[in-house]
DNA sequence: CTCGGGAGTTGCACGGTGCGCGACGAAGAC
DNA sequence: GTCTTCGTCGCGCACCGTGCAACTCCCGAG
């Protein structure tokens, strides 16, 4: 009874399974595609075929295997200018990178994981890998903890349900303790993460309210551990509270009176 | 016969339609956009409860209208991620942006317009509007001329049949001009345009090949047409080749002996 | 060289499934 | 109140997508 909901078009429905395949196998073959879609590879051959032909998908011209098209690219930009937020948001994030002098984030909820939207890179990195469309999981991530802590009781539960896989030592894979956890993020107005997705990495992050007073975004900063130490988050947590209020500033949310004394 | 070919899986391909429908309209109901597709609106209705529950649409909570979702955002990270191409590009693309102060993008081609992968803002622009994810018109753009200019003769001849759509008082609209454009761009290696996408706005873009030494991408300069003025472009062009010629070298291009004297 | 195996595409016939139709409930406009 | 528009849901038929199998390439082994 969780995917039994919804309109239910078989062919629709293997497509996007099949995009989702290959954009985790990065490359897949026809006869490999058939295989783990559980259908015959004539039929897979017909589906790859059909989205190449819209852009979704290209082939390697080398190796004749089925990679993403930049189709996708085309229409994830309007996804995302659909949406105001990017363009209301992206001025302040670049003055939070500014004032932490580290990476900034924007990530929203989309099924099981956080995207990231948009991404401002700090002075002081020297990496710049961007990190935007990446999915990360929701329980070990800055953003992930705001966007669950403010999530209806209901889905909020749905997500805790499920296993909490652990990506690093200090991964936290008991829901009780992330629930009281979330509990205080709520409270506090901040999520952080202490090593949390991966070694040495930490996070802070605040949420961003569009003008119904809905939780739709949150805004982290997150750099290493040895910048960024325990006793520094709640100075950063700040700056990141102040951005994700100007944003919800601009996307026309008025605070009215919260239960904060 | 140019739908023809390829696989005809119809919803699938309806699927792919109806989003490109609600990139272009923002948003849509369940009605509007059965008549769009010219199908019932029951079935519209079961399509886009299909693609919503996989979480490539999404529905407005107030208007119960569809607009496109992050999922596609999550896709196409994952499209990007899969080329290495902007991994490498990006540094030489800042470093690039640095020396001309100006914007620089990357652009692919896909389908009949270019798409923009990364982009870095000159330290002089005033607005920061990311165009990453847009797709513009191949015929008048600098990085959509270079593309064109290195296609396979039948690609290039198939896209000069189309009417070229005007945009700006200065766009070129005669196949034949831009043939003899093209030809020029393919032999000194670089492309500009002087305000034939917006007035005002100028740009010049450089071919970047894979180690194949087909040309995939293309990088460019742009900027206002006031401190991009004809006589700066040659030099502009200078420095967006020398960075195309980076980012070849990076993707495993060497240079072979060229017709260039 | 031949032979075997795996990958990808195409023609065909059948059966399931997605289609249009119409009915229904809900939410405005007046 | 009526009338309209919207979105969803059953239903039955036609049609389309599916699996099968045959085919062509392309490798690599022997």
């Amino acid at each position: 009874m969780r995917d039994e909901d919804g309109g239910n078009l078989r062919s629709v429905r293997r497509a996007v399974t099949a995009l989702e395949l290959i954009a985790e196998a990065g490359e897949l073959g026809v006869s490999e595609l058939g295989r783990r879609l559980d259908v015959h590879k004539a039929t897979a051959s017909r589906l790859v075929s059909t989205l190449a032909e819209r852009g979704l998908l290209e082939r390697d011209p080398v190796n004749e295997r089925y990679r993403l098209g930049f189709g996708l690219v085309r229409l994830a930009g309007a996804a995302m200018a659909g949406l105001d937020i990017v363009r209301e948001a992206h001025p302040v994030l670049e003055s939070l990178a500014e004032r932490t002098r580290e990476t900034v984030n924007l990530g929203v909820i989309s099924g099981d994981s956080v995207v990231y939207i948009d991404q401002v890179t700090g002075t002081r990195s020297v990496v710049a890998v961007s990190w935007i469309g990446r999915r990360t999981p929701l329980h070990c991530t800055s953003n992930g903890k705001v966007l669950l802590a403010f999530e209806p009781r209901e889905d909020r539960e749905r997500h805790l349900a499920e296993p909490l896989e652990r990506l690093a030592e200090r991964t936290i894979v008991d829901p009780a303790v992330l629930r009281t956890q979330l509990d205080e993020v709520v409270r506090t107005g901040y999520a952080q993460t202490i090593e949390e997705l991966e070694e040495g990495l930490n996070a802070v992050a605040a949420p961003v309210r569009q003008a119904d007073g809905r939780v739709v975004a949150a805004t982290s900063v997150s750099g290493p551990a040895f910048r960024m130490r325990g006793i520094d988050l709640p100075r950063m947590a700040r700056f990141a509270m102040e951005a994700a209020d100007a944003i919800s500033h601009r996307l026309g949310y008025v605070e009215r009176a919260r239960n904060v004394g």
